[in-house]
DNA sequence: CTGAAAGCGCTAACAG
DNA sequence: CTGTTAGCGCTTTCAG
């Protein structure tokens, strides 16, 4: 077919080994004979074959990505499309490649997964999610398959190389960033509770609360899909509460544009009525009419830190393993108003 | 290493090659060793080696994609991730897995392509871009390597297989609809110039206007990047003009919404006193205030079609030369209104 | 410093 | 219907 290295050592007059530790840059190698198959290759225009290499070397040079099981949701999100920026730079940096999962459900993915692994088909993994109960985080620890999640693991934290912010601390002072304003009817929009940002996103508002001493009221705590319909629902629910918050953090920024949007619609201002904080700041947080103040979780470093966790694990295997926490910033817009100018 | 196709040879009592028919589903294998031998696969949990198959089988299953050079740009736009979600559906389809491109400069990703296919890493490329002078589709058919192209090709249109939207009529219709309104100062502002469906819409923007016999005005036309913050340049600069237009025709979600922003920042309201027609819906239109009347050019199915096309001609070599081309549709929501209303 | 040879795990003629 | 035998193109001992 094409050009192999055969020819090349033909060419060149050495043998196919020879070429093989040129390409290698073997230092074994004098530099006369290197520069003569280095000829030989330009002349020939030879390109080494990658899979013959992956074969031999039982290594690919390819990081594959899994995306949760939601992943219909999960690509209209711009999380999505920053962190995958992060992880393509990431890898590109180290000439790795990288092949995604396009699975549905989580046992399409499932598959991906084992298609991947055992196929041989990538050297470490990259899960874009963390959640409870997953099966294909322990079917990667059960077989020590390198991988690195984005998101605090659910099970064996301290075993797994992670990258995460510290989204229970920026919950926290998101609230309280809300109560010293005066607001202590905060309400919390969540998102898929079984992702552990979430929850822990949930931990960080409660614990605000508690120690400003305010109630923590069920009802105004909501989860959901992140998604735009789901933010315009949850925010007609708590305005036909009693008493409505005056207050809400909303811990996805598709979701704070359904609810201002819907609070638009309604009539209720923001922030004169309603104070908004949201989360990720992907630029939509910007984009918002108000400008929404909102956590920026640097959501590019996450993606960019991920991959070069994962390079250093598959160039090292005896990598310790590292968690590795993203600052995240509160910026502030003009999403948040004192609860004084609320009272009419 | 791990269990190959002769350690269930050998429990199956079997020869390699039989099994590997059985993984094949050869109909010339008897049901009896079938079963015995898939029985041992299971026993032995069994998972076939891709890359030792691609190797032998000169296939890959896998499918590359080509982000354009301004790649940055490219993945902030909602058209990145949906048209991403399109093929990765197709994909998954028929069992390919998808690798991407991350090479950030021209040179960068010339270099990522010449790796996938000299290193026979991919099957097939698609190209998620159509723009003139690109050195990579030129080596792609140079090398007579299966590609397709989401757009349509600037040169040798006729022998590349792609996936378009009918960019000239679309344009030409959002403009006549803003005509038929009574517009008479319509502006184009448009994408990178390098992109042969800038240059399309372009065209039927101003085909539009002759038919109507409505002058080509230089200065209401505008090029630059995808990018928020072009629309806000854009939109400042004609409204500097000795008499700006009434009417803006934006071909790119993301700009529009800089325009809006901006329009509402300057206090010319929309559509009061400026009627816009936005492309691409990617669901932006929907989410701007007010919500943007746009032509919807279904992204998702570009993506979509263009992945099995691909596969079509991966499947059947002698598969026909084709060109798809995904319908579109004008979505009337608020953005504009006649011009009548605009004369104070 | 370089060559010969084995083998990575699978497919695909070619026999039988 | 099934086994034997070569490879696919490269890496990597092991010699020398």
């Amino acid at each position: 077919m094409a050009i192999t290295i055969k020819d090349v050592a033909k060419l060149a007059s050495v043998a196919p080994s020879t070429v093989s530790r040129v390409i290698a840059n073997n230092p074994r190698i004098s530099e006369k004979t290197k520069v003569r198959v280095r000829e030989a290759m330009v002349e020939l225009g030879y390109h080494p074959n990658f899979i013959a290499r992956s074969l031999a070397s039982q290594s690919t040079q390819v990081i594959g990505l899994v995306l949760p099981n939601s992943s219909d949701v999960f690509f209209q999100n711009p999380f999505f499309s920053t962190v995958l920026r992060g992880l393509s730079e990431g890898a590109h940096e180290k000439q790795y490649a990288l092949q995604m999962s396009t699975g549905k459900t989580e046992e399409q993915i499932y598959q991906d997964v084992v298609n991947m692994v055992q196929g041989g088909r990538v050297d470490g993994i990259i899960l874009l999610y963390s959640r409870t109960d997953d099966k294909i985080l322990k079917y990667l620890r059960d077989r020590e398959f390198p991988f690195v999640v984005i998101g605090r693991p659910y099970e064996w934290e301290e075993e797994i190389t992670h990258v995460d912010n510290d989204n229970y601390r920026a919950s926290r002072e998101a609230t309280e960033y809300l109560i010293n304003l005066g607001h202590n009817k905060i309400s919390f929009i969540g998102g898929n509770k079984n992702l552990v940002m979430t929850m822990e996103r949930l931990q960080g508002y409660q614990e605000a609360l508690k120690s400003a001493g305010l109630p923590i009221v069920p009802d105004y705590i909501r989860h959901d899909e992140f998604l735009l319909e789901r933010g315009q629902e949850a925010i007609q629910g708590l305005l036909l509460l009693e008493t409505p918050p005056t207050a809400l953090l909303v811990t996805d920024e598709l979701m704070a544009i359904g609810v201002v949007n819907t609070l638009t619609k309604l009539e209720v201002e923001v922030p004169a009525n309603m104070s908004i904080v949201s989360f990720n700041n992907a630029f939509f947080s910007e984009l918002a009419r108000p400008q929404l103040t909102s956590i920026d979780i640097n959501i590019f470093d996450l993606g960019y830190q991920a991959a070069k966790s994962l390079i250093q694990m598959l160039l090292n295997p005896k990598e310790p393993v590292k968690r590795i926490i993203v600052p995240h910033q509160l910026i502030e817009r003009v999403s948040c108003t004192n609860v004084q100018s609320i009272k009419k």
